[in-house]
DNA sequence: AATCTTCTCAACCGCCTCAAT
DNA sequence: GATTGAGGCGGTTGAGAAGAT
């Protein structure tokens, strides 16, 4: 039964590498790829066990890795997509080509989840501490978008479920698509074959998770306030191997009846419902009902059916009304995200709900509309409002946070 | 310059999943 | 179906670096 004994674990090395022995381990894939991590050490003249071989080169020797300081593009990239997966951090990775999940994982814990906290959001629910602490400047109305954009967790969570699904999948296929030695580690990082505009696409879908993190943006900085494209990854290369699908080649009927996050069939319908009719401030009120129509209280599914969450979205305010119906899935937030058009309807009555200290940046995200060209259908109507009106909430944090 | 404190991050630990047997 | 090991992941640690006193 079972395969043969692990290694005696006997007169191994622990500890800091030296050189040598980086050397070593760097030669040997170099020449055969890993191959077997447990049967490396020892092919290779090292008193190592293959855990810590493997942990060596996926974090430190793989040739493939940036070192140094992160950009404000991946921090931002790294706080939406934590907003989205939690500490996920491999999944995180993924989006984050050159940069390990280890590295992530130590620059969230070092630096940004206290500087989110410093800003009074909790950095495990991106959620305000407390809002009272907050005065009713500009900070506050932040504060009070990131609030109900909170509302999304139930969401969140599925598409969490989803996404470390692809990203594991795409993991794997990408091993068997490079070189014959087998040498990237699941870790992600890789050249990838979709192309590149999926790749965009697939980066885009992050942005709306922006709304979590307002208060971020410094327009003087970076491609901060070019709204679709400022995760980083967008624009620096992504070779997210995420998920090859896109919504088009993919997306079923407007009403999709997944085939049940769970197995059950759950449509989760997350209804959006203005109920207090007051903004005459600018500010959402609070008022907002995020109702989850549907059972979504299965939240960490970590075998999902490849059809992603349906759900029925509307908000109803006196300058607007946002509907959207479809599949929740990172692609069909990617798609809509990206076939954006500044300027409509839902942008100036959702603008006008939320901070407007910068509306005119909305413009900048017009730059990655060029493929929009899409169905034209309602379905994909009502998405592209509807994601107008959450990327424009996103673009109109303000741009002179005192954190920063 | 010396000491203390805080920060950083490479590496380890333990658990989980999946595949092999 | 049960058992076992490999690979992978996230949490945590601790040595060294950097900063403060």
């Amino acid at each position: 039964m079972g395969r043969s004994p692990c290694c005696d674990k006997v007169g191994l090395k622990k500890g800091p590498w030296t050189p040598e022995e980086d050397q070593k381990l760097l030669a040997y894939i170099e020449e055969h790829g890993h191959g077997s991590w447990r049967a490396l050490p020892a092919k290779a003249g090292l008193q190592r066990c293959g855990k810590s071989c493997r942990l060596r080169w996926t974090n430190y020797l793989r040739p493939d890795i940036k070192r140094g300081k992160f950009s404000l593009q991946e921090e931002q990239t790294i706080i939406q997509l934590h907003a989205l997966l939690g500490n996920r951090w491999s999944a995180i990775a993924t989006h984050l080509p050159k940069r390990t999940d280890n590295e992530i994982k130590n620059y969230w814990n070092t630096h940004l989840k206290k500087r989110l906290a410093k800003m009074g959001i909790d950095p495990v629910t991106h959620k305000p501490k407390n809002d009272t602490l907050l005065s009713s400047d500009g900070q506050s109305k932040n504060a009070a978008n990131l609030s109900h954009m909170a509302q999304w967790e139930s969401a969140r969570l599925e598409a969490e479920a989803r996404l470390v699904r692809e990203s594991k999948l795409r993991s794997h296929s990408f091993q068997e698509q490079l070189s014959p030695a087998g040498y990237v580690s699941g870790s992600g990082s890789g050249s990838v074959s979709a192309s590149a505009s999926t790749l965009a696409q697939q980066q885009r879908s992050v942005d709306v998770l922006k709304a979590w993190n307002g208060g971020w943006s410094k327009s003087s900085e970076g491609n901060i306030g070019n709204g679709l494209n400022t995760t980083g990854i967008g624009g620096d290369h992504l070779e997210s191997p995420t998920s090859t699908l896109t919504f088009s080649e993919n997306a079923p009927p407007p009403i999709m009846n997944s085939s049940g996050i769970g197995g059950d069939n759950s449509i989760p319908m997350i209804e959006l419902v203005e109920t207090s009719g007051s903004s005459e401030t600018g500010i959402i009120k609070g008022e907002h009902d995020w109702k989850t129509l549907g059972n979504s209280s299965h939240h960490h599914h970590h075998h999902m059916p490849e059809n992603s969450v349906s759900f029925t979205s509307s908000l109803h305010h006196p300058d607007m009304t946002i509907s959207m119906e479809g599949p929740w899935s990172p692609e069909s937030l990617r798609l809509n995200s990206s076939h954006i058009h500044a300027g409509n309807v839902v942008e100036e009555g959702f603008t006008n709900l939320l901070l407007s200290d910068s509306g005119d940046r909305l413009s900048d995200s017009g730059k990655e509309s060029d493929n929009s060209g899409g169905s034209g259908s309602d379905y994909y109507e009502d998405n592209k409002n509807y994601w107008n009106s959450i990327l424009n909430l996103v673009n109109s944090s303000p741009t002179d946070s005192p954190m920063f």
